[in-house]
DNA sequence: CTGAAAGCGCTAACAT
DNA sequence: ATGTTAGCGCTTTCAG
């Protein structure tokens, strides 16, 4: 820069205010003209460590990461496309699901100075917020905080398992099971809920024994099987993920029962290929990771511009793709 | 730090000794106990920020990421926990697969003074790297310089299209076809040359008939069908991805032929889900992402402190997942 | 073994 | 409208 000042025959200052623009400073058309035509000259570009230093401004934004599942990966991507749009980067920490690593991967943030940072859980867990989350703008992405005291993003699971269940009684279905997972998460609480307005709105009663807990295929795959031996079997099937579903499908079709016919299905975490590869081809209800990624970001952006903690907590709506499973 | 300093009763210098273990200075047990004490009292973190800026070392290296597909989370999940080792942290630029954008990420993330990038684009295509990537140490990952000027990382696809195909001439198969892609990409080259390979080994004679390229479900079952309808059909079958090999087992199906009984099928791209949907499971071959990732960080930081350009490509091993369809 | 002081490259009062 | 100057928080000679 000092170089850029010497060339063009102005001070630091001056290189400086026309790199910034620096609004309530008017620098004369000429010399700006000089020092642009000189930066691009000599190639200069600032120091952006530099700078952070002395704005305590880095304009970059954490991500802490602990999911290693590979979907996290849209998250990342929305979270990155936002900041980028934004003129900031993104700064990955993961933890390898170790809550003790989480403790560090935030400080490990903070040490860099970073505006803000999103903090991604898996599976929806409600999560006490460590200390360094609050003492930057933070949001919470997938999980939500006990105390609400953090922001928080989530995919809109209950409106989705409304949405889908639904679906399905709109097209006649009478009697709509839930292939549920196995373990009681906020995750398989919120689809529940969803679950359950969906019958409220329909006038149906909840029955207990339509509620099943699996995990696999073979798992799902009995579930059903035990669920079609009712007196009065289920025509629709709500269910967790593909696995699942594809257990339910071998099950449904061992029972030489129809799709969609006799018993219609829907499963959460759209696949294109998984989803049409079953016969016939599954409508599934897909979880926005990128979205969720991009909205994350938006709202830390709120939280550090506004400099006011936004609003609890945002749901991104879950698409549903319809194919030819109901 | 002057807190520090000033409460522990050293300078500065003395704080900064204690914390970095300088080798060749040697702090009097006391003193170094009580800074270490004080520090700890105090939650004092040293600003990385600072620390950067001063030693021109910022501990943090760049990727430049290309891919919108979701797989390439599992990249840049290996590669941030292969820095994460190392002590460093893994800066996101990405580009909507745009080249221009490109261009400006290498320069932003340079900007920031980060210790390396790691530059990945989709599809082992060969790059012209931009002069960026040559003015601070780089390496390619998922595809190479033409001028194998700047490292690469690449998954060794001929290798593994070679294992793919012997495996099937080992259970007994005299003539395997190839299912390709559409378009003409290097990975399409290399898989090509390894499939190849695998003939030449075997002792049998190439045919370009055996050679379709496809593109979708629908393509290859068409190519299938036609393969299938020649005087010599194949009795093995390399398709080049899920999508290709689902359409290959409708119109094997179809043909009331069996798999493997009757021909065998082996894919690119593992995914558990959907391999196991199909019926039988399909044998594939893992394209290995998070490795990927992981080999590109390390053999960044050799470039880094060897202060050398490594060797100019390094191919990584794809897993071959044996199922039920060879 | 410890401290004083210079400076990394930039920004932002404060002067002119 | 432009320049002078004092740091941001740290590392690292060089002296003591």
């Amino acid at each position: 820069m000092r170089d850029v000042a010497r060339a063009a025959g102005v001070s630091q200052t001056t290189v400086s205010f026309v790199l910034n623009e620096v609004p309530d400073v008017h620098i004369g058309q000429a010399t700006r003209e000089r020092v642009l035509a000189t930066i691009e000259q000599l190639g200069y570009r600032p120091n952006a460590v530099a700078r952070g230093l002395r704005r305590a401004k880095t304009d970059t934004i954490g991500f802490i990461w602990h999911d290693p599942a590979s979907l996290a990966g849209r998250m990342v991507q929305g979270a990155q496309e936002a900041a980028c749009a934004r003129g900031s980067l993104v700064l990955l920490a993961g933890t390898g699901g170790d809550v003790l690593v989480e403790q560090n991967a935030g400080a490990t943030l903070i040490d860099r100075r970073v505006d803000g940072i999103v903090c991604a859980t898996r599976d929806h867990r409600v999560v006490a917020p460590a200390g360094h989350l609050r003492s930057v703008p933070s949001v919470l992405l997938g999980c939500e905080a006990a105390d609400q005291s953090v922001p928080a993003v989530v995919a809109d699971q209950a409106a989705a398992a409304l949405e889908g269940t639904s679906r399905m009684f709109r097209t006649g279905r009478q009697r709509v099971a839930f292939l549920s997972a196995a373990v009681g998460t906020p995750t398989t609480r919120s689809r529940l809920a969803g679950y359950r307005r969906a019958l409220v709105t329909r006038g149906v009663r909840y029955e207990h024994g339509l509620v099943r807990r699996c995990r696999g295929e073979r798992a799902a795959y009995d579930a059903t099987r035990s669920l079609m031996a009712e007196p009065h079997p289920p025509d629709g099937l709500l269910c967790h993920d593909l696995e699942i579903a594809a257990g339910a499908y071998r099950a449904i079709s061992d029972a030489r029962l129809a799709i969609p016919g006799d018993i219609a299905v829907v499963a959460f975490d759209d696949h294109e290929v998984s989803a049409s590869l079953l016969h016939p081809a599954l409508s599934t209800i897909g979880l926005p990771h990128y979205e969720m990624g991009r909205l994350a970001v938006e709202t830390l952006f709120e939280f550090i511009t506004a400099d006011a903690v936004p609003g609890g907590q945002r749901r991104v709506h879950c698409p549903y793709y319809e194919r030819q499973s109901v």
